[in-house]
DNA sequence: AGCACGCCGACT
DNA sequence: GTCGGCGTGCTC
């Protein structure tokens, strides 16, 4: 038999099908290793066929297989070809989603632990009788493993030595057998499950997603409205009917409440696939799902390559979340591709969210996909009001800090009365920028063209882009003075304020510097609702999913900062944050509130954010997007063009640029823009970052797919290309 | 990735 | 005249 392979080498372009002798253990989707050049590589079977078309004599065989099961399904197969077509990724590159990294270069595998027993044969009195009077290390492992009946080696080892161990071993009075070990991720959570009666909504909701012929439909339910037991209960519907279920969520929403329900209501049947886990963690529960002993994949956007066979349902919450676009090569939409699983799947697809993007809500509003509504919380509770107070009238007043007095008070009340508080500033550090006052210098990295953060918990200067760090500056680089100014406020300086401002609160902070370490965000989050903080301190990841019962304030401190962004999707943006985190206040059974500083209170954005008025803000924004011709209605592409020197950047994009003029000549009507500039952020982690920005009308799909084509072929080893579709920033 | 082939500058 | 630079292409 032939089987055709693709070739799966780091780093490395090789974007063809390779046909090789097969043997008849082999069938589709297996990894295996092979001959290529004059090296061994691995590679993964995506056809099988009879005959080569290639000359019989430099066909190779195939080595051995590298697993002993196919690591691809042929569903997912299916999903790779199209996740290679749809973004122009090599095929190798696509494959690799659906496996966990360490398994390339088998880097991981099962972890086998050795246990031990006594010999059956022999009684223990007997054993003991045999040794020597001074082995009395022995004679105590026995006993031991009398009583035990059975122990892991290792513990043996540990507790009576290992020479004596080995002594019993060699005796034979020690058995020994392998098993498995599975790593499951964050044992030591407690299973705990919440009231579990629906609301009149709950269960109507599940109605409406159960019963409808749409592939696709959007649970649109306001913060606290329970969409989670939803999620769960159509979980449970499709697994009853011996399917599987596939549930997104965005990274930091990966709480320990939400895994501890679930793991209350499905136990071993899920399992958790995200970037927190070790390389051994990520591997078993990949390997619990392949193999059908787990039925429910949760994660982060790459759980839509989970290896589940029979998917019933895939749900994506909080929908309009940003990290669903990849940052990095392939680029995919998880979106798009999640359509396109459910399609190959024949499945359900069901979208989550307190404020549905606005792609995702006006294909409600057409009819496209089918919408489920849930407009009260489950606590019965009104959504909490805003305080709303204005930053210049605060300065009028003789107020320079950045809380205002409403804020201040409301903290006081809050504290005082034993609650819980948020406060959201989309900024880390300390403070923003360093400037020199007597000469105007500002201190900037070396590998990126940006300001440099203060961080004051480590004294140092950060890049926020590269993460390169610096020495606090003692003067001035340029003129010597030592009239340095920091400008700005982040967290830590919040803290610092809040510190001075009441001494005996307790604060956690949690944003990218204080979640680094192993389960940080776990951490921080599951020390606030053990209620050891007062004050939860914190960028936008503050803002997602979490429910904390007792938290009854939530300020936040810029609502302004996010909107004027040069970004289409700056005022969407803001209004989701400022719903989702206010969302984080009054949860349980006690009113909550939100202050929001602002310097413009009569901004339309706020105005709708404040009053929940969804459907106000969708018109505004939408009548925006449709006039002035933005997603949805055309598709933004940003080539970038990206390379250490220079010249040879400037160079590649004239190339680029030369390349798509034609097609532009050609197609104008498809094009509402098209032009070449250098990236706002000209300097990157030490690279030159230049672009052709353009905006296609929408639906031109292969417009869209020739400017793919044309620009990746002007991509050579010291110049990147790459293609980005709506990105997420234009930096 | 890793290696061979191939076409232009400075050396015995 | 040759040695070797690394740009380009190939691996079933």
């Amino acid at each position: 038999m032939i089987a055709e392979v693709i070739v799966d080498i780091a780093h490395s372009e090789v974007d063809k099908v390779f046909d090789y002798i097969a043997d008849d253990d082999i069938s589709l989707g297996f990894r295996v290793e092979i001959p290529f050049g004059r090296f061994k590589s691995e590679g993964f079977v995506i056809g099988l066929k009879i005959k080569s078309d290639i000359e019989g004599s430099k066909l190779k065989k195939i080595i051995r297989k590298l697993d002993d099961f196919p690591v691809l399904s042929n569903e997912q197969l299916l999903l790779a070809k199209y996740v290679k077509e749809e973004y122009h990724v090599p095929f190798a590159a696509a494959l690799r989603q659906f496996i966990p990294a360490d398994l390339r270069g088998g880097r991981v595998k099962e972890k086998i632990i050795s246990f031990a027993v006594l010999k059956n044969e022999i009684s223990p009195v007997e054993m003991v009788a045999s040794l020597r009077k001074s082995s009395t290390a022995q004679a105590n492992a026995i006993g031991y493993l009398k009583e035990q009946k059975k122990e892991k080696l290792s513990v043996l080892n540990e507790k009576f030595g290992y020479g004596a161990i080995k002594s019993l071993i060699e005796k034979g009075f020690i058995d020994l057998s392998e098993e498995k070990a599975g790593r499951i991720p964050y044992k030591q959570l407690e299973a705990f499950s919440k009231e579990v009666t629906l609301s009149e909504e709950q269960s109507n909701a599940i109605d409406t997603l159960l019963n409808t012929d749409k592939r696709v439909s959007l649970l649109f339910g306001v913060t606290g409205s329970g969409k989670t037991e939803v999620y769960l209960r159509l979980i449970d519907y499709y697994l009853r009917q011996g399917k599987t279920a596939i549930m997104l969520v965005p990274e930091i929403a990966l709480t320990p409440q939400m895994l501890a329900q679930l793991r209350a209501r499905f136990g071993d049947n899920v399992s958790i696939l995200h970037s927190g886990l070790s390389a051994g963690e990520r591997y078993d529960e990949w390997v619990r799902l392949r193999t059908g002993e787990a039925k429910i994949a949760i994660g982060a956007r790459s759980a839509i390559f989970a290896p589940l066979e029979n998917v019933g349902i895939i749900i994506i919450d909080e929908e309009h979340d940003g990290s669903y676009v990849a940052e990095t090569s392939p680029r995919y939409k998880t979106l798009d591709v999640a359509k396109k699983r459910c399609e190959i799947h024949n499945c359900k697809l069901i979208l989550g969210s307190a404020t549905p993007s606005i792609e995702t809500y006006s294909a409600c509003l057409s009819g496209k996909y089918n919408l489920a509504r849930m407009n009260k919380r489950i606590n019965g509770k009104n959504l909490p009001d805003f305080i709303v107070t204005d930053m210049r009238d605060e300065l009028r007043n003789g107020n320079p800090s950045i809380f205002s007095y409403d804020l201040k008070r409301e903290l006081q009340k809050c504290i005082t009365g034993g609650n819980q508080a948020i406060l959201f500033l989309n900024r880390r550090g300390f403070s923003q920028q360093v400037i020199c006052r007597d000469c105007g210098y500002v201190a900037k990295c070396k590998n990126c063209d940006v300001s440099l953060n203060y961080h004051k918990d480590s004294n140092l200067l950060k890049c926020h882009y590269c993460n390169s760090t610096y020495k606090k500056l003692s003067a001035c680089p340029e003129c010597g003075s030592i009239n340095l100014n920091y400008k700005g406020t982040g967290t830590q300086k919040i803290v610092d304020e809040l510190n001075a401002l009441f001494p005996t609160a307790r604060i956690l902070r949690m944003d990218n510097d204080t979640t680094q370490n192993k389960e940080g965000h776990f951490k921080i989050l599951r020390s606030f609702s053990l209620g050891e903080a007062d004050i939860l301190v914190g960028t936008q990841m503050v803002a997602k999913g979490h429910d904390f019962p007792s938290v009854t304030l939530v300020g936040i401190l810029d609502a302004d900062m996010s909107l004027y962004f040069p970004d289409y999707r700056c005022n969407e943006r803001t209004f989701q944050l400022i719903t989702q985190v206010a969302g984080r206040s009054g949860r349980a059974n006690k009113k909550g509130v939100v202050v929001l500083q602002t310097y413009n209170p009569d901004n339309a954005i706020l105005k709708f954010a404040m009053n929940y008025d969804y459907e106000g803000f969708f018109k505004y924004e939408n009548a925006i997007r449709k006039s002035t011709l933005f997603p949805p209605y055309s598709v933004i592409l940003r080539v970038m063009v990206e390379s250490e020197r220079d010249e040879d950047a400037i160079s590649g994009l004239k190339r680029v640029y030369e390349k798509l003029l034609p097609l532009y000549e050609k197609e104008k009507e498809s094009f509402i823009f098209f032009n070449k500039m250098k990236s706002p952020v000209k300097i990157l982690k030490n690279k030159y970052r230049y672009q052709v920005l353009m905006r296609l009308i929408a639906d031109c799909f292969d417009v869209k797919h020739e400017i793919y084509k044309l620009a990746l072929s002007e991509k050579t080893s010291k110049v990147l290309v790459y293609v980005e579709e709506n990105p997420g920033s234009l930096n």
